[in-house]
DNA sequence: CAGTTCCATCGACACTTGTCAATTGATACG
DNA sequence: CGTATCAATTGACAAGTGTCGATGGAACTG
């Protein structure tokens, strides 16, 4: 599970005492942190990574079937590894008869981009 | 368990013909593309994404009795997230007498925050 | 020395993840 | 119609994750 992330105003130490210096305090809001941390924890397979950088690279949509033979795991993995993608938003996918092709939305990506940065 | 990224040259579908157009290959390296899954993972949660928010906003070294009051949760679960951190190379610490102080490893962030540019 | 404080580690727990083989559902083709 | 193909889903399993309370170890305080 992902960890709750609620922050509480600052405390002092149990015996009263502020055990160091100045006080901090995060600069991304809660829900923030939790969109990025979803769009991170995406990312965070090498497999999903690699999959987001050919879809990005490639511009257009994507057939699975030319992403299937791409990496050394069973079809059904890799389904499961679009549909993370999916779930967390950075990619969409449409059927054209037998096919399902991907593709990124690459907005998605920017507020994560943009915090690294 | 993180997933075996190991790439394999394109194959035609078993009947022989390619079910759609071009091939596409990733443009980021096995090597390159696990780094990147390693940090980004340890970013794939609020808590974590928030510590490392503080720590680069701060710039110097932050201690953890700071640390601790800013999240609803144990101080052995703080500790916990700290470690992933560390283990995934963004963050080091330093002991200084009783407390422990906590930095950011800017030139870790720095291949994932390039490829997501 | 004895007590306290900070932080890391341990043990336990429920939940999630990555993986596969097998199945299913939809569509195309002969 | 029956068969083949692509991709999603299901069920299973070992491994990993986030969380807590309890314990441990180091170092300061009196």
């Amino acid at each position: 599970m992902s960890s709750e992330l609620t922050l509480t105003p600052k405390q002092k130490s149990p015996n009263g005492q502020p055990c160091c210096e100045p006080v901090v305090y995060p600069d991304v809001e809660r829900a923030q942190a939790e969109r990025m941390a979803k769009i991170a924890k995406a990312l965070g397979d090498p497999i999903r990574l690699t999959l987001i950088d050919v879809l990005r690279k490639h511009a257009g949509k994507v057939c699975v079937c030319e992403l299937v033979p791409l990496f050394d795991v069973s079809q059904s993995t890799l389904s499961h590894h679009l549909k993370k993608l999916r779930d967390a938003g950075i990619v969409d996918s449409e059927r054209q008869g037998l096919w399902a092709y991907y593709y990124v939305n690459p907005e998605e990506l920017e507020e994560l981009s943009a915090w690294l940065s």
